[in-house]
DNA sequence: CTAGATTTCTTAGAGGCACTAAGGAAACAT
DNA sequence: ATGTTTCCTTAGTGCCTCTAAGAAATCTAG
């Protein structure tokens, strides 16, 4: 309760900082097979059986991990979005895009096991730590979504023109933001978002390699697309 | 070489349908983790090594098992496609690219498999049957839009709009198709493909469950901009 | 038809995995 | 100073992949 952090807790807090540390290290030189309890306690010099003091299970070291690389992705897009605080709104959102693909780029085996690891039945549960950190990123993209909705609407099909069963779900949803993009709207929205985040879905499980070698002018053209939708390409400065 | 199955190799071969059927029974009802040599030799009822004598290691049968779903994934969509032999070509399009989501959504466990699961070495090569599987099920589509590409160009973008890095890469993408396909109309296919297909990864990879509770409408949503995009909806037939 | 080679299967075992149990030692709280 | 909590150990269970050595069944060739 107290705001003192004992000395105990910031050894705790180092241990786990250390374990995560440890278990990047192995995913990123021996791939996701290589982390396991054994192994990370090996690396960061206790005996297996200890980690179980700061997790209790496999799986929960996995979403502990997991969320780390959710949190640096989200934080890169931020960073992004808040470095082009003066650019304009357009300029902004593609901004995040890129940097959403640059940090894939960089760490391609964090980003494949973000995406290709199967979700295991604790960590789907919505208090997840994993759950939690996948918001945080999802949000980043939609957040500037809101803002262009609020500042200056973009194109949106016209909601009778969509099957009954979408329109439903679209509502839902709509719902779930709160309103704060009607259902057309969340609609581009998520055809937008699809998109991407499936574009270098297919990127990090290597599904494309029969045609690319190279993806970044490949998800650039997708930008160009998705700005055109979105009204972005106009001169005029959202 | 004789024409002449001996009965061991006929024997051989129905332990090995046996192999297969038993993984996909571990798959389908417990899981992909719960496919290991120990658990398939069990259902068949033979001790672990002895399943050493058909597989090599447990990424080949893990491999060989991908295979068959790659083999039946790809003749449900050859199955659509000949069953629609009299209908127009873009009906045709439409009916496999269908049927690719039917098959996937009565097996997703299969799916998953398919997409989710790492590609280990082995199967990276090019002369695995993995390798060779999925080539023919990414052939289906490509077929029929090079007989589209002949019997009814669709629109294309002008070359000289894509960066210099893409155009190159489709130049040599089209060459692999023995100029089947010129750059452009490739590009065109791989868009399309690049949609359809990413949009069912993250389907199986339940990547829009926060969004969506059932993709049927938006892969039809999908379809109909493919369409558009082919100029498949003239009324004409293609 | 029989003797050797091949194939198929067995058990035994090495080494690694997740995880549990039981206990020792250090740090903490009172 | 005493009792509690925390951290870490070793030992052990039962699973895994995969190798080794050998028995039994099957095929092949003289």
């Amino acid at each position: 309760m107290s705001a003192h952090t004992s000395r105990r807790q910031r050894l705790r807090q180092a241990t786990l900082e250390e374990i995560h540390t440890a278990a990047r290290k192995l995913l990123v030189e021996q791939g996701s097979a290589a982390v396991t309890i054994n192994a990370v306690a090996r690396q960061v010099g206790m005996s297996g059986p200890a980690l179980y003091h700061y997790y209790a299970s496999h799986d929960e070291l996995v979403g502990a991990v997991t969320a780390d690389f959710f949190r640096e992705l989200a934080a890169a897009m931020e960073q992004a979005r808040d470095g082009h605080a003066d650019a304009s709104l357009g300029e902004r959102i593609l901004a995040v895009c890129r940097a959403m693909r640059a940090w894939s780029t960089a760490h391609p085996a964090e980003f494949g096991w973000i995406f290709a690891s199967p979700i295991t039945p604790h960590n789907r549960r919505p208090d997840s730590v994993r759950h939690q950190a996948a918001l945080r990123f999802e949000q980043v993209l939609l957040d500037l979504m809101v803002e262009l909705w609020r500042t200056r609407p973009f194109p949106v099909p016209d909601l009778a023109d969509l099957p009954a069963s979408l329109r439903e779900q679209l509502t839902a949803y709509s719902a779930t933001l709160d309103g704060r993009l009607p259902p057309e709207a969340a609609h581009v929205f998520l055809s937008c978002w699809t998109r991407l985040y499936g574009l270098l879905c297919m990127e990090v499980l290597h599904q494309l390699d029969f045609a690319y070698t190279d993806m970044e002018p490949v998800y650039e053209q997708c930008l160009r697309d998705l700005a055109a939708t979105l009204g972005l390409d106009s001169h005029a400065p959202a």
